[in-house]
DNA sequence: CACACTAGTTGACACAGTCAACCACTTTAA
DNA sequence: TTAAAGTGGTTGACTGTGTCAACTAGTGTG
C-alpha cells in the first residue's frame, strides 16, 4: 500500500465532495452556504433543538454556529422561541420557508448520493461506512488527548 | 441504511481528519498550514515540478498555490529555479530546511495513519481506499459535466 | 506575423474554523 | 441560601481555504 495514498486520497475525497455539493446546491438556485444547510437539516431531523445541540451534532464552534443560525433568522428560515426549561437558551423550529427549502434540498441529496455511490454495491457502501465510522473514532480519540 | 448517514459521515470524517492533522503538525511545533505541508510534500515526490503541476496534482486553483508557494520561498523552505523548456514557469525544489521538515512530516505521518487505521485490517484498508476512488470519481464527472 | 493558448500573478471576495472574553442564567455544594 | 463553578449563547478578532476575473509574459500554430 503506497505510503501517503490515503492521506491525498482524504483530500481529494473531501474536496470533491465540498465541490459537489456546492454545485448542486448552486444548479437548484439555493443561496445558502453548506454549513447553513447542514444547520437547517440538523434543525428538520431534531425536535427542541438548541445552538448547543447543533453545535455538538456537527462538531462545529458554538460561535460559528451563533452567526450560521442568525442568518438563518435574518433569512427567514428559522424562528427561535423560548425555552420553557432554561432561560439562557432557545428552541429553533424550521419556517415554512425553511421546511419548503429542506425539501428541496432532500430531493437534491437522494440523486446526488445516488450518482456519488455509482458502481458501488450496498455491500460496499454498507463497508464504507463502518470503516469510515471506525476512522472517525480513532482520529477523535487521537486527538482528544 | 439511513437515508442522510452518509452525508454526515463525509462531513465528519473530513472535518475529524483535517483537525486530526492539524494538531499532530502543531504538537510538532511545525508553524504550517495543511495546504503549504501538502504542497511541500509534493515538490518533495515530484522532481522538477512546477506551480502548474502541484495545483493540478492538488487540484487547487492556481492562484491559491501562487500564493502557498510565495510563502513557501519566503520563508525559506523552497526555492524557484528557471526552468529551461519554458521561460514562463519556474522548477521548484526544496531547500535544506524544506527537506528537513518533510522528514519530519513523514514520520509524523507515518504515526498518524497508524493512530487512523487502528482497529481495520489491511483488507478494509484496501476496501476503503478502492471505494473512495471510485466516490471520487463519481462526484468528479458530476462535477464536471 | 497574428492568433489562440498557457504559466503565473494579483485583487477582491465569500466561506470556514478557532480562540478568548464576556453576559446571563443554572447548578452545585458549603 | 448564597458563593462558586459551570453552561448557553454572543461578539470580536483573526487565520486559513477556495473561487473568479483580469492581467502579464511567454509559447505554439497556422
Amino acid at each position: 500500500m503506497p505510503a501517503q495514498a490515503i492521506n491525498e486520497l482524504l483530500h481529494s475525497l473531501s474536496h470533491n465532495y465540498k465541490t459537489a455539493l456546492r454545485t448542486n446546491i448552486k444548479n437548484q438556485q439555493i443561496p445558502l452556504p453548506i454549513t447553513h444547510i447542514r444547520a437547517l437539516k440538523g434543525i428538520y431531523r431534531n425536535a427542541n433543538c438548541t445552538a448547543q445541540s447543533i453545535a455538538q451534532r456537527m462538531q462545529r464552534d458554538k460561535a460559528q454556529i451563533t452567526r450560521v443560525l442568525n442568518e438563518l433568522l435574518e433569512d427567514g428560515y428559522i424562528s427561535k422561541i423560548a425555552n420553557p426549561e432554561d432561560r439562557r437558551s432557545q428552541l429553533l423550529r424550521l419556517s415554512a420557508k425553511g421546511k419548503e427549502i429542506v425539501t428541496q434540498l432532500n430531493a437534491i441529496e437522494r440523486t446526488a448520493n445516488k450518482a456519488m455511490t455509482a458502481n458501488l454495491s450496498n455491500e460496499d457502501m454498507h463497508a464504507f461506512i463502518r470503516i469510515a465510522n471506525i476512522m472517525v473514532d480513532n482520529l477523535a480519540a487521537n486527538t482528544a488527548q
